[in-house]
DNA sequence: GCCAACGTTGGC
DNA sequence: GCCAACGTTGGC
């Protein structure tokens, strides 16, 4: 596995939000190249009909660092320049301690696509396109007391913390600005509009979040406009 | 560097 | 199971 890959997040350990693995979806582990996703790429899918928490979802916005950040020690950084930088511009996606931002990757599929975000920088914003390309699976460096995510409450018998494997794909035709997202969640919020409940905004801390077809489709849209 | 928001911990 | 203290996230 790759460098380190940032996500961030609390270190938590038990939790109120489920540590189920239970929820819906999800795949099997480890081996995980299998599976087809089907209906996965389509994209659409009863996103509508669904109650939030039944919900599948098919994209996703996942955040890293792009800037230099030290945590123990050990720089933190990785941009989507980064990732496309790699053999094969893969990377797993491991250091995820928080439990939404685990159980949302877990319901990840394999070809379906995410917002690489960067945080925590000078200009926050969507920076390109990434692709799932290995469902969830245990993240090692769980168990890996030199790593900055170690997870000492974790047993290999019963791992807490997963991590998929994700591929660039391409970049955005012009970065989105976390505060160009912000204007039209706030004009959508008040007059109606696909970014009106935008999880960037309702949770903003989440580092691994979803995104519903519309706000997928929008965001996508903004690629051709001038900025706000 | 500040600090608001919010998730987690742990006493009770 | 409540909730205050604490730690982290991440925009600004």
């Amino acid at each position: 596995m790759p460098p380190k890959k940032m996500a961030r997040v609390t270190k938590t350990a038990a939790s109120s939000d489920d540590d189920s693995e239970t929820v819906s979806s999800v795949k099997k582990t480890a081996g995980g190249k299998k599976r087809t996703a089907a209906s996965v790429e389509t994209g659409h899918n009863t996103e509508s009909s669904m109650s939030p928490s039944s919900r599948q979802y098919c994209h996703w916005l996942m955040k890293s660092e792009p800037e230099s950040r030290f945590e123990s020690g050990v720089d933190v950084k990785f941009g989507i320049e980064d990732l496309k930088a790699l053999p094969n511009k893969t990377s797993s996606w491991d250091g995820v301690r928080n439990y939404q931002a685990r159980n949302f990757m877990r319901q990840m599929q394999e070809g379906q696509l995410a917002f690489f975000y960067h945080s925590n920088c000078k200009e926050p914003g969507i920076a390109g396109i990434i692709k799932i390309v290995k469902e969830a699976y245990v993240d090692h460096t769980q168990f890996d007391k030199k790593d900055v995510h170690y997870d000492a409450t974790s047993k290999p018998n019963n791992p807490k913390w997963s991590m998929v494997d994700v591929q660039y794909q391409r970049m955005m035709k012009r970065y989105l600005p976390l505060s160009e997202l912000k204007k039209y969640h706030l004009q959508h919020r008040s007059k109606g509009g696909p970014l009106k409940d935008m999880t960037l905004f309702t949770r903003a801390r989440l580092s691994v979040q979803p995104l519903t077809t519309e706000e997928f489709d929008f965001v996508l849209s903004l690629e051709d406009k001038d900025p706000l």
